[in-house]
DNA sequence: TGTACATCAGTGAACGCGCGTTCACTGATGTAC
DNA sequence: TGTACATCAGTGAACGCGCGTTCACTGATGTAC
């Protein structure tokens, strides 16, 4: 009796949430946000099209869950880095490097991230994990050596300049609108040499 | 015989090729990308559901032509303001806000803009206009003092770096993922406080 | 330990919808002679 | 100046498709007594 998916000759799934969020991300990588549908989610569990509704109710559901599900994952993924270097530029850079190879690795559930207002998905977890991220690079930037960071300290305009820098080069790499000499634009030095002209220094704190 | 849209009494409409991509501009502003039709966009421009096939093949081609046309209305913008402002960093900071206040003004067009791998739809104009727009930025960094620019210049670091972030920024607030104090995000002095840390010398050139 | 019953989880046929596409057509325009 | 004809631009009915949703149902599970 494990928690394993089993699609044996039971009447009931068992485990049908989980295995329909994992179609779901099937068919979401292979189709887009615009080609998804719940009908073909469900047929790829195995599932008659109308089980998706009981755990689900509709597409924004699912997709819902499927972003909250991401935003966790690539949280956990930053604050495995967080204290990978040995000053707050090194830090950064790697924190920086990771999102971006986050958002490679999962680049159809990477736009689905940025796009749920489309959805008006309402969902405190979700809220609650987008600003992870930006919690955990706010604390490099304070730096270890500071008192531990409030949890109400309003985000330092260094945050968010490296946030927005990152995630721009992101979508703009992986839209092919920044192509450089390398075969691959996310694999190449460019992230790091834009990183070194932020002033990430504390001084300019306003 | 004006060159006017005229749903006059006449058989051939005259102006259908312009008609249609204003009348797919309302249903993209409306429904976004996933929601846009081809029939939807017919039926606005008074014409019957098979016409827009002559001019446009399929909405591929329909929204191909209208991202075009929105690079091209906004690398406009953005030149107009090329020269305002007394040195390099007002002239980028004056750039950064004209492409905040683009998207803010064309949303769903903005959406589009970056969306275009999805439809893998090959333009040369479309990517010509594309680089146009970093190009501008790369004029303005390097100064007017500079050489005149030579087409083949790679762009510079600083200019990927700024680009990066007014874009990031743009799309994170868009989306709602940086709430700041002010009700309307894109209206305050985030995005200047922000470019303040970015080196813009070129002594760090490489 | 056994039985009755409520609740939960999933089925599968049916519906109506809007879509893209095709097809034979027709009305207008331009061009050759 | 007039006529014939090719081409262009748009019509409207028809098709098949996949979708979301509904609905009466059934199989399994849990709980009260």
């Amino acid at each position: 009796m494990t928690e394993e998916t089993r699609t044996g000759d039971r009447y009931h799934h068992g485990n049908l949430r989980a295995a329909l969020l994992d179609s779901a991300l099937d068919v979401l990588s292979e189709s887009g946000v615009a080609g998804f549908s719940m009908r073909e989610a469900a047929r790829r569990a195995g599932v008659s099209q109308s089980a998706p509704k009981h755990h689900f109710g509709d597409a924004r559901g699912l997709l819902g869950a499927l972003a909250t599900r991401a935003y966790r994952q690539l949280c956990e993924r930053l604050e495995a880095v967080e204290l990978s270097g040995r000053d707050v530029r090194e830090r950064v850079t790697a924190l920086a490097l990771e999102y971006v190879a986050f958002a490679r690795d999962n680049r159809a559930l990477f736009d689905l991230m940025w796009r749920m207002t489309q959805f008006d998905y309402n969902d405190p977890e979700l809220a609650e994990q987008k600003h992870r991220a930006l919690r955990a690079l706010d604390r490099v930037l304070r730096g270890t050596d500071a008192a531990p960071t409030s949890e109400e300290d309003p985000p330092l305009v260094q945050s968010y300049a490296v946030w927005s820098l990152v995630h721009g080069y992101t979508t703009l790499a992986l839209e092919g609108a920044i192509d450089e000499d390398a075969a691959d634009p996310l694999a190449n030095d460019l992230l790091p040499a834009m990183l070194q002209l932020v002033d990430v220094s504390l001084g300019d704190r306003r």
